[in-house]
DNA sequence: ATCCTCCCCTAC
DNA sequence: TAAGGTAGGGGAGGAT
């Protein structure tokens, strides 16, 4: 699947990237299907200057050859590859490794790892023709002879190192090409089709997509790098515990001395971030153009941006005035529109800009921008490929600079961190913005990169600094200042949550900087924003902010969407993409041990004044933007769950596929995966039982004749389970009882069309689930009895829902028990005398064995009392889940009981809800045995807990409500708990 | 009052 | 050609 490609370092181990072992690093090269050899294994090399081959085709050679390729110098990095270094640059330098790059190629060419020592630069042995030496060990001559053999390109093998690694990486290697294989199966469409299949992957049919996809976005990048540095500083935090800071120590002997220390009790927030990212990281290989106009994008820029191929069904000319109006007259998002009008030049490249340097933002260009739109500002504006292997271990090397120092550290994205000083200065007893700028210097000398910080005394005026200080520059804004004076002639733009949307309806109420707000009303600013937007920006305007620096951020939301290469032709296409997305999002929740109870569909549909077809290769164009979400009924990460309410959700929207042009998969509300466990152990136990059964029983029959209540929560459980089978409208409306779309309305169409004791059913159903969750209110909520429950019941019509009072008139019952009895059992002789004798005298309990005995077949009735107590109901449905029913019912009640100290509230509303489809299906017997055995336990429980005699008396008094509803009687129970301290009066 | 759904907005 | 994601905060308006 695409999750090795997606997978950024940050999977469930946490930050590989940074600190896996050597044996996980070969396992991530064997599973790299471009790779050609392991010639360079353990071999990592930096290049400095300009060398040929150039850096950029050594790092090509490096990693193809299962080599490493270090951007910036480390201490274990092995090779510094250079032509020529200048002297002062030599001088400091360990000149031992600094060799010549035709080692590399060199190595390549023998298909060997060749003495390097004849390459050696810088000592007397510098040689122009290598050696054709093996440095090593016999061991490892043999070693290279067999690499040299196996390099050859048709057949690649790993050499035979540690002879475990090497059986592994065979294995790796093995499984990578089986993973790669299926992609070609899907060429069997036509043969005519072979000009596009050697194409690249294009649009979201293809089963490569998703993965190409994520590999190349940025926008996937950096949100999942930003969401990655949050659960590292998580994890860094409690690795560390409350260790001391080494490094705090080196540095005070190195500052001590020349610092006055800050005598004043200010509070000191940094926010530190990196000048233009992505340009930096990919200026590190290429320190001869800086200075430059660059840009990071996807497009090779020149003639290849000037010059691009137009679709016959894209429309520029109109897509871009749609687009204009949205964001003119709607959005008011000026950069957006500007882009889209002086961007949307015929033949121009939409490529975006991801990130320019300082020179292309002198000339007006800035991230985001076409370049198409760039280029007309600045013809001469290079334009560098993404890196974003690069982005991340830059990331790394600059958070674990700062981490080094403080864990109080605040991650906003993979770049930028807030990070609180205060505590950390006062130990150092040194200036806070010497401490900054030695910590600039260790993390550009760390990354060979440029960042700014700022240091205020909050979140806000921290980051106001930061702008001041950029680029490559700090900047305090001092504790005495007049903040107040500070920040009025501040556009209210700068300020944290102030886009273009806001921007624009503050100035179009007369604001258009924070002094402005100072001086405006609470209420005006309340009515133009809202209540918490408008107390939010007043208090930014006058530079104050109450947020904290959070350091241990907790994920509220997982969530997959892909609004590029959106183009299916029918309806199947579309659903085995939302198989495939649904997968990929399942996968993020599991990843961070999470179960979801809420899923969101996203879409984009084509907007339909907009051409077919976008102007931007792939891009979704015009579009309307719809949402629909379902509740599930417990949290899940399950992943046919998930798929089956997705396609429901899909189905619901009732959209032609062919103008979708983007989709989203969102999960919510989410809680831990240990959590749900604890809170829900009997439904657990249901599940993982019901799962088990669905193994055992292969085929599982679709009754013809659905009994009621019982079969239909069954079916859910299918769908639930098998979103495989293809779902057709008429199980659509049976299927959305219990377990999912809650919240979804079904169509009052498809409702009036159905026959009127099915509507009717729906439409209870749908109101027993608007019903409060509240415990109280669900296990005594009045039922009205369904004519399809009816018709199952012996009696031609049950009684109508109790009052208290009439449940308390023993004697009627009782008359009409005994009128039921005699119709039904005509003749019948002593038996039933003794029954209805029975009847009377208890009057307002009966013995199951009464309940059982009525609700015979009149065929199975026999000649006493105490066989046909005996006698076996029929066997339930095949399908029944009910596991209250099974032959072990009393261990599982046993392990609830024992193995809570507190009954669980969603345990005791699955008990209620699992006895109520007993009593509707007449299981009294069961019933009586279950609550008699519940009772016993928790009598029995080694400690006496108030909380289980409640629940007691709530599942029983729930049981009683339901008999009285289906039966109009209550049951005669064997036991019941009196405690003093619960006793109600 | 408080919750829910469906948005919109913002930030990186 | 091109890779227009992701998470969080919050408002409007309706249901309870």
């Amino acid at each position: 699947m695409a999750g090795d490609e997606i997978n950024n370092g940050f999977g469930e181990c946490g930050y590989f990237e940074a600190k896996k072992s050597k044996l996980e690093e070969q396992f991530a090269a064997a599973s790299d299907p471009f790779r050609k050899s392991n010639l360079f294994q353990g071999i990592s090399i930096f290049v400095n200057g300009l060398t040929d081959p150039s850096a950029n085709e050594l790092k090509q050679i490096m990693m193809v050859h299962g080599g490493t390729f270090h951007h910036y110098e480390r201490s274990h990095t092995k090779f510094i590859i250079a032509s020529n270094l200048p002297d002062v640059k030599v001088r400091n330098m360990n000149t031992s490794k600094i060799i010549s790059a035709q080692y590399i190629v060199d190595c390549v060419e023998n298909k060997r790892v060749l003495d390097y020592k004849p390459y050696l630069l810088y000592t007397n042995q510098k040689t122009t023709q290598p050696r054709l030496v093996f440095g090593k060990g016999k061991n490892t001559s043999r070693a290279n002879e067999t690499m040299a053999v196996s390099m050859s390109e048709t057949a690649p093998e790993p050499p035979p190192v540690e002879n475990d690694l090497g059986k592994i990486l065979k294995v790796l290697q093995l499984a990578a090409v089986a993973a790669t294989s299926p992609k070609k199966e899907t060429a069997d469409k036509t043969v005519a089709d072979v000009s596009t299949l050697s194409h690249s992957v294009r649009t979201a049919v293809d089963p490569a997509f998703l993965g190409e996809f994520y590999k190349n976005s940025r926008l996937h990048h950096i949100a999942t790098l930003g969401a990655g540095f949050k659960q590292y500083v998580c994890e860094l935090r409690q690795a560390h515990g409350n260790q001391p800071f080494p490094k705090r120590n080196e540095l005070r002997s190195v500052l001590s001395g020349k610092q006055e220390m800050n005598a004043d009790s200010a509070h000191y927030v940094m926010h530190i971030d990196m000048d233009c990212f992505f340009v930096s990281v990919g200026l590190r290989s290429h320190p001869e153009w800086r200075g430059l106009p660059i840009a990071v994008t996807h497009s090779k820029g020149g003639s290849a941006a000037t010059d691009v191929p137009v679709h016959p069904q894209s429309d520029r000319q109109a897509e871009r005035a749609l687009f204009a109006d949205r964001f003119e007259h709607q959005l008011h998002d000026n950069f957006r529109a500007d882009k889209v009008r002086t961007g949307f030049e015929k033949k121009m490249s939409l490529s975006e800009i991801a990130s320019c340097s300082y020179e292309a933002r002198a000339k007006g260009i800035r991230n985001g921008m076409f370049v198409g739109q760039a280029l007309k500002l600045c013809p001469e504006l290079k334009t560098i490929p993404y890196d974003f292997e690069g982005y991340k271990e830059v990331a790394f090397a600059l958070y674990d600079t700062v981490a080094q120092y403080t864990l109080n550290i605040e991650a906003v994205s993979c770049d930028e961190m807030f990070v609180e000083l205060t505590d950390l200065v006062a130990d150092l007893q040194v200036d806070v913005m010497t401490f900054v700028a030695h910590l600039r210097e260790e993390v550009r000398s760390k990354t060979g990169c440029p960042c700014s910080a700022g240091v205020g005394s909050n979140k806000l005026l921290a980051r106001m600094a930061t702008k001041k200080a950029k680029p490559n520059g700090q900047f305090l804004l001092a504790p005495g200042i007049d903040v107040l004076a500070y920040m009025a002639p501040t556009p209210l733009e700068e300020l944290p949550g102030v886009g273009s949307s806001m921007r624009h309806k503050l100035a179009q109420a007369g604001l258009r900087n924070c002094g402005d707000v100072q001086g405006t009303s609470r209420e005006k600013l309340e009515s133009l924003l809202g209540k918490k937007l408008a107390l939010t920006l007043q208090q930014h305007s006058l530079g104050i902010d109450t947020r904290p620096l959070v350091y241990e951020q907790q994920r509220k939301s997982v969530s997959a969407e892909v609004n590029y290469g959106i183009r299916f032709s029918n309806a199947s296409e579309c659903e085995t993409f939302l198989r495939q997305l649904s997968a990929e999002v399942k996968t993020r929740l599991t990843d961070i041990k999470r179960k979801a109870k809420s899923v969101t569909l996203k879409v984009m549909v084509r907007a339909a004044e907009a051409p077919i077809e976008a102007s931007k290769f792939m891009g979704h164009g015009v579009c309307d933007t719809l949402n629909k979400s379902a509740m599930l009924q417990h949290p899940t990460d399950d992943v046919n769950i998930i798929t089956s309410n997705v396609l429901k959700l899909m189905k619901e929207f009732d959209l032609p596929p062919h103008e979708l042009r983007g989709i989203g998969i969102h999960l919510s509300r989410l809680s831990d995966v240990n959590e749900v466990k604890k809170e829900n152990v009997l439904l657990q136990m249901f599940e993982k039982m019901s799962e088990k059964r669905k193994i055992e029983t292969t085929a599982v029959e679709v009754q013809e004749e659905p009994q009621p209540e019982l079969e239909q929560a069954e079916q859910q459980q299918q769908v639930d389970l098998e979103p495989q089978q293809p779902l057709d409208m008429s199980s659509e409306w049976k299927n959305s009882t219990n377990t999912s779309i809650k919240n979804t309305a079904v169509d009052p169409e498809v409702l009036a069309q159905l026959p009127e004791d099915i509507r009717q059913e729906v439409l209870d159903n749908m109101e027993e689930h608007l019903q409060p969750k509240h415990s109280e209110q669900r296990g005594r909520k009045r039922r009205k009895p369904k004519n399809a429950v009816r018709r199952s019941l012996p009696f031609p019509s049950a009684p109508a829902p109790l009052s208290k009072v009439s449940a308390n008139k023993p004697s009627n019952r009782a008359q009409h028990l005994r009128h039921e009895l005699s119709k039904r059992y005509r003749g019948g002789g002593q038996t039933d005398e003794i029954v209805m004798d029975y009847i009377d005298k208890v009057s307002n309990h009966v013995h199951p064995a009464i309940f059982e005995y009525i609700s015979r077949p009149e065929v199975e009735v026999s000649q006493n009392l105490q066989g046909a107590a005996a006698a076996p109901r029929p066997q339930p449905p095949a399908t029944l889940q009910n596991y209250l029913l099974g032959s072990n019912y009393k261990t599982m009640l046993a392990d609830w009981v024992s193995n809570q100290r507190y009954p669980n509230h969603t345990d005791i509303i699955t008990m209620n809800e699992k006895l109520a489809e007993l009593v509707k299906g007449r299981y009294s017997s069961r019933i009586y045995d279950i609550m008699k055995h519940l009772c016993r336990l928790i009598k029995h429980k080694h400690e006496d807990v108030c909380e289980w005699h409640m629940a007691f008396r709530f599942i029983e008094d729930t049981v009683q409500h339901h008999m009285m509803e289906f039966e109009g009687y209550q049951m005669m129970l064997a036991e019941s708990i009196s405690c003093v301290m619960c006793e109600p009066m």
